[in-house]
RNA sequence: GGAGGAGUGGCAGAGCGGUUGAAUGCACCGGUCUUGAAAACCGGCAUACUUUACGGUAUCGGGGGUUCGAAUCCCUCCUCCUCCGCCA
């Protein structure tokens, strides 16, 4: 959530940024200023006659102490005129206060100086292609889903029977293949320097607004109705709101966080190519790695943890381009992201598996997450985050690039924790 | 699930229906002293909204109520603790 007082300060920029992601209701930042501007004068009236009720209120207790019945009788009824007023005024000022966060909380973040305008996924920006040729594979090589089905890894159908289409099961060798993945990035994530967490797999209703995935995801998460409950949609929602509400000191920033979590998307509207075998699915294993960051260092710490993914992509020896994304891509919260995608061979296809993300302000403000500058003031962080990976399509790329008449290969750095080195 | 108890500032811990945003201690910051440190002493030290400023307002788990006035009384929800039951 932007607050109120940058957009009065930066309206212009907030409008150019809004313009740059194709938001259609531009209109809506006067609407904002002015029901902020309402807001003020209702507030300050509301306090006005408050004051009043209040030392109204201490003089009748002086005046019963000097038994001076009479006039406390007469402060009384002063006093009930003011409540009376103060009452209309209430039910104004808690109409206005929530149009303005229905308005504000519509309102996505800024999107950096360095994103393109752009409409689509289209428009995006290759700022690093893959140096090499992209590996070529010899004749009858397979798709992930029918190397899965071969080997005994994955087994499709059982998901369906077991749950629905979207949900798989692994098994042998792909379950030990999927566990060693997330113990390899957990693993790395430890060593450099996030501590590790594992938090809960749902999430409230006030967490997942925190971090804006409500309102804006609504209809992308599964609901418990029940509990009024959400299954996680990715380990940032847990992790993050971990420090809502707090204000840190300035010298443990920046905190360093990662948590291995199975995430749940409904991805309601998806079909054809794209949901083929482990492309999309609606239950997906990710290690995320977060950062809450002083605001002056924050892009530098961007920087590394696209270099940090970067590495572990070089590690699994996967062919990998890096995006820089378009305002009309750009996800509601982030002011500046970066994708990964693998190249997986088989279906010549470019596969999404990281995004790295800086929300600046946009989600600490609702967290209401600050730090202590030394002067004693507060100041609202800059949160990160990113996946450092996505398995499910980790696995498709490694299966369908690392095929041979031999087996499937395992990567070097990940045969500490498979135990073999290929899959016959 | 049943019975009882409790939720106050970063922490610990007072708190009477009426100048209590809240005693006291610890922690923290600044200063005096000291060659330096410790100790001692002095001062400062919640958050938010609002105001050019003085100031005003709100917040003692959340919400609602009683009252001229509520941290203090009542209702309700949440959380934690103890005991019993059940159980990975």
């Amino acid at each position: 959530m932007l607050r109120v007082n940058d957009i009065n300060k930066d309206k212009d920029r907030v409008i150019e940024g809004l313009i740059k992601r194709n938001y259609n209701n531009i209109g809506i930042i006067d609407q904002i200023i002015e029901l902020d501007n309402k807001r003020k004068s209702l507030q300050t009236e509301a306090d006005q006659y408050q004051s009043k009720i209040n030392q109204t209120s201490r003089r009748i207790g002086q005046l019963f102490k000097e038994g001076r019945q009479e006039e406390a009788k007469l402060a009384k009824s002063e006093v009930s005129a003011y409540k009376e007023s103060l009452k209309k005024h209430d039910t104004l000022q808690k109409d206005v206060l929530s149009q303005l966060e229905v308005a504000l909380l519509s309102v996505p973040n800024i999107p950096h100086p360095s994103v393109i305008a752009g409409q689509s996924e289209d428009d995006n920006e290759v700022i690093r292609d893959w140096p090499h040729k992209l590996p070529e594979l010899e004749e009858g090589a397979l798709p992930h889903w029918e190397l899965a089905s071969q080997y005994k890894l994955i087994d499709f159908k059982a998901g369906v029977k077991i749950t629905g289409s979207g949900f798989v099961l692994y098994r042998g060798k792909g379950a030990r293949l999927e566990r060693a993945l997330i113990n390899f990035f957990l693993d790395e994530a430890t060593k450099a320097g996030f501590e590790e967490i594992m938090p809960p797999h749902l999430v409230n209703a006030v967490s997942a607004q925190a971090t804006g995935n409500l309102p804006d995801k609504e209809g992308q998460m599964y609901h418990c109705v029940a509990d009024d409950l959400y299954l996680i949609p990715t380990a940032e929602i847990p992790i993050t709101n971990l420090y809502r509400d707090m204000i840190v000191r300035e010298d443990v920033l920046p905190i360093k966080l990662a948590g291995y979590t199975p995430c749940f998307r409904r991805e309601a509207g998806s079909y054809g190519a794209d949901v083929k075998g482990l492309n999309r699915v609606h239950q997906f294993n990710k290690v995320e790695i977060v950062q809450i960051a002083h605001p002056d260092r924050s892009y530098q710490i961007l920087d590394q943890m696209v270099e940090y993914v970067a590495g572990l992509l070089d590690k699994l020896e996967l062919p990998y381009r890096i995006l820089r994304l378009c305002g009309g891509d750009l996800g509601f919260t982030s002011a500046l992201t970066f994708d990964f995608e693998i190249f997986s061979a088989a279906q010549r296809k470019w596969l999404e598996v990281s995004s790295v993300s800086n929300f600046e302000t946009y989600q600490s403000n609702r967290l209401k997450l600050r730090f202590k500058e030394r002067d004693g003031r507060n100041q609202l962080v800059h949160t990160l985050n990113g996946s450092a990976l996505a398995l499910a399509r980790i696995m498709a790329g490694l299966l369908e690039n690392n095929q041979t008449s031999q087996g499937i290969k395992i990567p070097e750095v990940l045969q500490p924790y498979t135990g073999f080195d290929i899959i016959k």
